[in-house]
DNA sequence: ATGTATGCAAAACATTTGCACCTGG
DNA sequence: CCAGGTGCAAATGTTTTGCATACAT
């Protein structure tokens, strides 16, 4: 159950802590922005500030439960940390945003950081592209 | 000479533009916020307002003379477009920015935007480590 | 009980914009 | 001359913070 993974993290196990990552689970995309979480849970008619919505994904971030990510555009987006690193490309049109993983840039980063004397903590890789989707703004030409 | 590049890029060759482009060539770290740029000037005793910086920069930027990057911490940073491109690697703790290039790592993220097929039209690559500067305050242990 | 969490409103930032004035070509 | 550029101040959008109240344990 999640409640544990709150309580874990060393967070008291209250009702907008539970709602949050309520949303973060349910939600179909995946990656909301504190004001995109803070609507979601006007809309289920739940009672919760946008700032406690900033402090307890702050929280969640510091524990480790959830990532955050500076995709462009002024604000930030959180998704749920689901155990499997990977890295996002998004669609410079339409915002859709896909995950992969690709072991040889893994690698790579692992040699480039060593070779500079750096001991890695993460990384960040967004791939910045336009993408094929039929309801994207930037469908090429012939259709 | 830097003045034809301003006007190539459709931009009047003014003073704020020219003290700018001499900010961004001539300081010791490549990267600079907005603000960095302002207090350069200001120290240079330029009165050029911050509202202009930032418009200069976007111009810039538009223009391909400046790549901005979302390093962490809620503000950007502006580098000179020197032709080549490259990724970063950050230090955690002192700040400390170094540049790399990994063909492979290039190579790869072509791969993947097409499999989704993707058209790539630019990517964001940062490490985020702890190097081993004796001025970094997480200097490892034993020195 | 009691230390944390929360809500609200205000503050703090980074960045953008409206507008009257100035300036480069 | 005149379109475009600039400075200033005010507006914007996001995130943080102070403080009195409410809640989990």
């Amino acid at each position: 159950m999640e409640n544990q993974d709150i309580r874990k993290a060393g967070l008291k196990v209250t009702l907008p802590r539970v709602k949050i990552l309520q949303i973060l689970e349910g939600s179909t995309s995946r990656h909301l922005s504190a004001e995109d979480v803070y609507r979601h849970l006007l809309e289920r008619g739940e009672e919760i500030g946008l700032a406690t919505v900033y402090r307890v994904l702050t929280q969640f971030e510091a524990a480790g439960l959830v990532e955050k990510h500076n995709f462009e555009g002024g604000h930030s987006v959180f998704e749920l940390n689901r155990g499997s690193h990977h890295d996002h490309i998004v669609c410079s049109q339409c915002g859709r945003v896909e995950e992969f993983v690709d072991e040889l840039i893994e690698d790579r980063q692992r040699v480039v950081a060593q070779e500079r004397g750096f001991g890695i903590k993460g990384h960040s890789l967004i791939i910045f592209g336009e993408c094929r989707r039929p309801d994207c703004p930037n469908r090429p030409p012939e259709g």
